[in-house]
DNA sequence: TGTACATCAGTGAACGCGCGTTCACTGATGTAC
DNA sequence: TGTACATCAGTGAACGCGCGTTCACTGATGTAC
């Protein structure tokens, strides 16, 4: 379909063609690698083209970066509609997702953390999907999941370590062999889950 | 001193000083923004002195990615020679310095994990400053501080929070309000720590 | 159903500059004797 | 202690190109009548 697409003078989803071929152009080669004339090259299409869609490379950064974060926000909000045994099975879920979308989307990933990119529509989308997050560790407090008080700490744990394993996984900056990250993935969010669980029946105790 | 310096013919220690303006730019403008030009012009030196330094800019990079990694290990090190009442606290320091680290010389950080350098000099001193984690780790495990078992997945996950809090705070991708990490960041791995124990804790009552 | 015209989204050539890198040179430093 | 010479670490001018960005243009599309 492409090179029947290619022989039409107006090419018809330019700007969303140049997101995609950027996207996995950041996810093998990085921001850095990214240039407009390449780019336009790869969506088949001379240099001047792209300018119609973008003001420039960081209107093109930032609408991949909005893009970006609706799409993240999306997959986890698609976590809270499924049917989850409790609260704590909920936000394993939800931090499984999170790895997931970088480990998938990783050019995504790498222009919403590093493109210096702050749009108001991407900071709104990265706000919700927080607050997905802080309102699901709420209710693993309800619910006897997550040790009372202050869940300020527990979210902000939360966060960092599913950011810290993505970034992890995305910047191949595991420097250790015999971990396997693949693997141990959902363990790690297992084990999130259940000492959430146990400092708060320990809470209890106590 | 610095302007007395300048008038001589020869730096006498312009390797170091072209690190240290580097790694000043980075931490305020990001890796891209570096520059080999104006890094000598900083400097007090002309465009061609660096190259009688550095064979070109990556091996900059790669000299300042690999002097990082020997300070951050340096950094985790002397935590372990400071005398810790039990290895619990000795884990909560072990995960303080490293996003201190980060929080101090965000330049080395961010170099270190998006340079793209990988020298077998940063490699090893990472590998080291993981294996003291592990070791660490190991040790809670022995004092029935951490849970019995694989200790790879715990280790991933102290990891990962930590790497991850540092990650969001140098990238200023904290995109929420009333967090302050500044505060919370002790609580984070005091609260790790405490869920480590509570865990092991269950583990012995079942 | 056809024609005129505005508008949109391409073309392709060119501009221009920032920046990595090179090179012939020169001043300073250290070492042999 | 002084002289000759090799070597190191600067200078400063220039090369060259990759890449963002612009611009006058032209082909396609849609809408009014």
């Amino acid at each position: 379909m492409q090179s029947k697409a290619r022989k039409r003078y107006h090419h018809g989803s330019l700007r969303q063609a140049l997101i995609d071929v950027a996207v996995r152009v950041v996810a093998k080669h990085g921001i850095d690698a990214l240039n407009l004339r390449q780019l336009a090259a790869h969506a088949g299409v001379t240099t001047g083209a792209p300018y119609h869609h973008f003001a420039n490379r960081k209107a093109l950064l930032s609408a991949i970066a909005e893009q970006g974060f609706l799409r993240f926000e999306a997959d986890l909000t698609a976590e809270r509609k499924t049917a989850h045994p409790d609260p704590g099975a909920r936000l394993e879920a939800l931090g499984r997702a999170y790895v997931r979308f970088a480990i998938v989307c990783p050019g995504y990933f790498r222009v919403m953390f590093h493109g210096d990119s702050s749009s108001s529509g991407a900071t709104q989308a990265g706000m919700r999907a927080f607050q997905l997050l802080h309102d699901t560790i709420v209710d693993c407090q309800r619910g006897g999941l997550a040790p009372a008080g202050d869940p300020a700490p527990l979210v902000l744990t939360a966060w960092s370590a599913v950011h810290g394993l993505a970034t992890l996984w995305v910047d191949a900056a595991l420097p250790f062999e015999g971990l396997n990250p693949d693997r141990l993935t959902p363990e790690v969010g297992h084990l999130l889950v259940r000492m959430f669980a146990a400092l708060a029946r320990d809470q209890v105790t106590n």
